[in-house]
RNA sequence: GCGGAAGUGGCGAAACUGGCAUACGCGCCAGGUUUAGGUCCUGGUGCCUUCGGGCGUGCGGGUUCGAGUCCCGCCUUCCGCACCA
């Protein structure tokens, strides 16, 4: 074999990186582009070190994506960025005694170079840093006009607290009870916090998923639906003896009412406190109160654990019986949702007569719907007629209710409401490396802002701070920087020591990308209305509720603020699949880590990324120890050595040359378009396979080297082949004769004539079984499909003496022939 | 417990509106060319078979001329939520 003749990818990869660096194909932002815009958006990494295999998948089918629409035509923005402030960083620099900012800085410039080799479609020119103070300025000033709207305000209150990580977590952060990051178990602390008001927008959170319907897996939207949890029902006031005001209940089974033989409010709730105070049950209650405080989230989640609580020696005036029923506190009911008080309906709710059973309280059957849930200890909560309640006596559920609502409102007892799962969003951390929150505490004004024109409010430099988590920021301690001036009265003041969870900058980072390094505005509207909203998003599922559901509710604040166009931030969502080892998540502790670098220097960056490509359906893992990069290497070589084997002419006429691989070449291209488009990226490989098995077969053995078809199907297939591995491509390309670079080659015009097949096989079945195959015209007529099917010496064979019952004839493709 | 998705060769996986099940690849087997080779090329590869054929898409039913695909009931696996009144 002659050196010409081998396929070294190190050499191909190096000659090619610089050609590209100084041609720089994917470049989006020249003013004068005249092809139509599309936004093509990977979710930014976080520089917690190199690559890895994750991002080695996420990366090889965004390109795909990015790519492709590059072939067809578009003016593409790709662009990457670093979300670069958060947790890793501070930990890291604590261990090294180095920096954050030094750390993540590191990390970054590693990342984006292997990027680089990695061969990513990227628009080198959009670059963005979170952690840069001309990025995290802005997210200062969205902070501060939703606080001017009322969206951030703080407030006291039971929060989730990480005693790892030391700092305060979003519901959304925590996952089972225990902290999304590092899996330590959550436990609950009093105390002020900032937070953003997500619930303002539940119902068009969820209401505006109808614009996303079949452009995002409908798992993610399930799960929105679900963590938004919405619900209906109604608020229904109670009076408390020797208390003035009625405390309200939420239930979404008012028609129940009659049913309600006891009331419970949650044990860690004020109302819970202020009802104990000065009654029997007091000192029974705060010993009660205490055990239930040092229950673990972990426990709490336990639903088959025993039920608890205390009888407050007090008790609740049922509003449409009158009846008095005894007031207890639980830890059952959740204090912040709700009223964290509710009537409790034992007949028809399990939680309730769980209770009731413990604590061997009255249950009273309202609905007939089977069993005695007394006699079975299981709740009925399907409908059926009512019973013992009144007015509502021989209704169903849904009439009970709405008379039920009638009745509650025309005393000004009640009123139809609807609640949500969905929590306001805590945004307020207790760590260094984060955006500043641009708030100021004075003493005699209260929450002052921080003047638009002072911001960005930087960072202190992490020298001679203690980053050490112990609870607190440790910005409070950076005396110098925390003290200022009030901007109102000018007296002392101290500056918010907190910062932002880092979910706030990428809640909006896509718009930056429109110009990152604009110092005048977060975005410019104009710009932002040519490009946005993202055509395609692809990401890991990861962030199904977190990121998307926070990204989407930033966008909506934006689209009041009259800042956007649109209510949705992402058109369409891939979600891929994550990349394992035998079948688990890779890790150092379980001995199957795959090391990216390794896999690159191994088998080559176009063999991995097209073994990440071609492995199964994209939103599917991909376990490392069933693929074969190796095989893809492989693969690549044959498809490589094509291009040397072509004889004819650049500019040939292809129109002259074998009609066959003509077909196959323009058959492939089609087919490998719609698989693309459609994320079926490994058919569209399996697709170009073939092609090269084709072509190679007519070199070697059909129309030989020099048909103008070789040519034409050969740099078919350089060109597809570009979208997964660039390198091999871009040889090919030049090999075949022409000028880089093949990613702006343009995807070959699929000719429809050559899609039409001249003979199809038709299959004959008798009974539903294949008998017999002919080679017939596409455009048989039905009459003489059934004439030649009939005339087929298998299918008389088959048939016997039985006779022909029905014919079955669906041309050009099949026929069936029932027989007696 | 509630909600959702998925079960196809030894393996990763294909199959558009019901119409040739297993494309493409990995692995394996045989042969060939080189031979230092893990290179390259060709062919084979669902199961059973008395070589006629029979059986095959988790299991059991159903609809249909025809079901991997549609309907009903199970089983298994994975994911999400988890005392949300």
């Amino acid at each position: 074999m002659t050196d010409d003749a081998r396929y070294d990818i190190t050499a191909i990869q190096e000659r090619w990186l610089p050609v590209w660096d100084e041609l720089a194909p994917f470049r989006s932002g020249r003013p004068d582009d005249p092809r139509p815009k599309k936004y093509v958006l990977d979710m930014f990494p976080y520089p917690s070190g190199d690559l890895h295999m994750g991002h080695a998948e996420a990366y090889a089918l965004g390109d795909v994506i990015a790519r492709y629409w590059v072939q067809r035509g578009f003016n593409v923005m790709h662009p990457i960025g670093w979300d670069a402030f958060g947790l890793p960083a501070e930990n890291a620099a604590i261990k090294r005694g180095e920096s954050p900012a030094l750390w993540t800085y590191d990390n970054i410039a590693q990342q984006k170079s292997s990027m680089r080799r990695y061969a990513c479609s990227f628009d080198w020119d959009r670059v963005l840093n979170t952690c840069d103070p001309e990025y995290y300025k802005w997210n200062q000033w969205f902070f501060l006009q939703m606080y001017e709207r009322g969206l951030a305000y703080r407030k006291d209150s039971n929060v989730n607290w990480c005693p790892e990580c030391q700092t305060v977590l979003a519901n959304e952060q925590v996952v089972a009870g225990l902290c999304e990051r590092c899996d330590t178990q959550v436990t609950k602390k009093k105390l002020t916090q900032w937070y953003l008001r997500i619930t303002d927008y539940a119902d068009r959170l969820l209401d505006d998923m109808a614009q996303l319907e079949g452009q995002w897996p409908e798992k993610v939207l399930l799960m929105q639906r679900n963590w938004i949890g919405r619900s209906t029902g109604a608020e229904v006031e109670f009076v408390i003896e020797g208390r003035d005001a009625p405390v309200t209940v939420y239930t979404t089974r008012p028609d129940t009412l009659y049913g309600a033989t006891f009331f419970v409010v949650a044990a860690d709730s004020d109302l819970a406190m202020e009802l104990a105070m000065g009654t029997p049950a007091e000192a029974e209650f705060l010993a009660y109160l205490d055990t239930v405080k040092q229950t673990s989230e972990m426990d709490r989640l336990d639903n088959s654990r025993d039920k608890t609580g205390v009888f407050l020696q007090r008790y609740a005036i049922n509003p449409v019986n009158g009846e008095r029923i005894p007031v207890w506190a639980s830890d059952y009911v959740l204090a912040d949702y709700g009223t964290g008080a509710i009537m409790a309906v034992p007949a028809h709710d399990q939680r309730d007569l769980d209770f009731a059973r413990t604590f061997d309280l009255p249950v009273r059957v309202v609905v007939e719907a089977g069993e005695d849930p007394l006699v079975s200890g299981i709740a009925t909560a399907d409908d059926g007629p009512h019973v013992n309640s009144g007015p509502l006596d021989g209704l169903d559920k849904a009439a009970a209710i709405a008379r039920i609502l009638e009745v509650l409102q025309e005393r000004g007892t009640g009123r139809p409401s609807v609640n949500y799962r969905l929590r306001d969003w805590l945004i307020s951390r207790q760590r260094y490396w984060g955006t500043p929150i641009p708030i100021i505490h004075c003493p005699a004004c209260g929450e002052v802002p921080v003047p638009l024109d002072q911001l960005p409010v930087e960072l202190p430099p992490a020298e001679g701070l203690d980053l050490k988590p112990k609870g607190a920021s440790p910005l409070g301690a950076a005396v110098a920087w925390a003290s200022v001036p009030c901007p109102t009265c000018g007296g002392p003041a101290t500056r918010d020591p907190d910062t932002m969870d880092t979910f706030v900058d990428s809640s909006w980072y896509y718009l930056r990308y429109v110009d990152p390094h604009d110092a005048t505005t977060a975005f410019d509207p104009a710009k932002v209305r040519e490009w946005l909203p993202v055509d395609q998003y692809v990401g890991g599922v990861t962030h199904a509720i977190l990121h998307l559901l926070y990204s989407r509710f930033f966008t909506k604040v934006l689209y009041d603020m009259g800042l956007v166009d649109f209510t949705e931030p992402f058109t369409r969502l891939l979600n891929q699949g994550m990349v394992v080892m035998n079948g688990s998540a890779m890790s150092k502790s379980r001995g199957n880590l795959v090391r990216l670098s390794d896999e690159l220097s191994e088998h080559g960056v176009d063999a991995v990324r097209l073994t990440m490509v071609f492995a199964g359906p994209p939103e599917d893992d991909v376990d490392w120890a069933d693929v074969s990069p190796a095989g893809s290497h492989k693969f690549l070589a044959r498809a490589w050595r094509l291009s040397g084997d072509v004889t004819s002419p650049v500019g040939v006429d292809p129109r002259t040359g074998d009609h066959a691989l003509r077909q196959a070449t323009h058959r492939a291209l089609h087919d490998a378009s719609l698989a693309v488009e459609t994320f079926r990226f490994n058919v569209a490989v399996a697709r170009i396979m073939e092609l090269v098995n084709v072509t190679r077969k007519a070199i070697d053995s059909g129309c030989g080297p020099a048909d103008p078809a070789v040519r034409e199907a050969v740099e078919a297939i350089a060109i597809m082949l570009s979208l997964s591995a660039p390198y091999t491509a871009e040889d090919m390309w030049s090999r075949l004769g022409h000028q880089p670079s093949v990613a702006l080659a343009g995807w070959p015009e699929v000719d429809p004539a050559l899609l039409v097949q001249d003979t199809v096989t038709c299959v004959v079945q008798v009974a539903g079984k294949v008998k017999d195959r002919l080679d017939v015209s596409p455009d048989i007529s039905e009459d003489a499909l059934r004439e030649l099917a009939l005339a087929s010496d298998a299918v008389v064979r088959a048939i016997g003496d039985a006779g022909v019952k029905v014919v079955i004839v669906r041309p050009p493709k099949l026929v069936n022939i029932v027989p007696n």
